[in-house]
DNA sequence: ATAAAAACGCAACAGAGTTGCACTAAATAA
DNA sequence: TTATTTAGTGCAACTCTGTTGCGTTTTTAT
């Protein structure tokens, strides 16, 4: 057994329809071991120790996992989208933490949400998300 | 009594510490005129029919009203702000809509937020907020 | 009416994300 | 294994949202 038969990410994007390039690999793998949500620019910063993967080609390739179900995609208060990896499913009904400190986004786990809503006529419900805002343990700490 | 004493805009900037403009008082008045959340685009507009008021001034006149606690913003998902005019306090543990077809933001009722939610050691909750996906009567109407 | 300070308007800039198009490299066929 | 197809990549240029600096105009207080 090899140290590296196919990594993890490798095997998600073979079981997707695509091609498994090294830009996916590269992207999904940063992903998979983050600890929290990550910014274009974060995960950009995290790759280029391996050579600097293009900006563009950066932005397709997070498209093509959120289209996967292997990543998603979350919209922060700074205007910039975080990605994470998902499980691989597209259940995530989960909520956010925000801080709003550092602007970090973190997942939470699953939401129970027993919340009866009433919505305008004709509107229709698809998703409901939930995001916390508050100071995460880092600046909680670092006091300010 | 006349027909515009002064307006219900004029009365609640004065209210407020700063100066009454014509800039804060044109914005706010469009703001409680909308049955919605909009974008610095569809403020403006709305606005330049009275005279084409600057991009600068308005993304400073919007601040200072979010400041002065008389509107609010929304983050949507195509990383432009919303606005709409805030009852004055500054309670609003209030949910909102977002049309994944045509990108509008509409502000829901209060939500009795009773949902137990774990969070990681050392976070600290500021605000909880909840948005749910969907299609607004509009678009479901167009079909599509 | 006048002076001080707060707003305004312009120009230039910054960051995030997109589009078009030529080039490269996976996957498949031969 | 090599050739072929076409998805994916990289570059340049662009759009859109929002910001900064600074000189000029309005408010407001005197």
């Amino acid at each position: 057994m090899p140290d590296t038969p196919t990594s993890p990410a490798d095997q998600m994007i073979r079981a997707s329809r695509g091609r498994n390039t090294s830009a996916r690999s590269r992207v999904l793998a940063a992903l998979l071991n983050a600890e929290r949500a990550l910014t274009h620019q974060e995960i950009a910063q995290r790759l280029d120790s391996q050579g600097i993967l293009d900006r563009v080609t950066l932005y397709r390739t997070l498209d093509w996992l959120v289209d996967q179900g292997l990543a998603h995609r979350v919209s922060g208060e700074d205007r910039a989208w975080r990605f994470n990896a998902s499980g691989g499913a597209e259940a995530h009904e989960h909520a956010h933490f925000k801080c709003t400190q550092c602007g970090q986004v973190f997942c939470l786990g699953e939401v129970s949400t027993a919340f009866a809503i009433q919505l305008p006529r004709g509107f229709q419900s698809r998703h409901i998300e939930l995001s916390i805002k508050g100071v995460c343990n880092a600046c909680a700490h670092r006091g300010q």
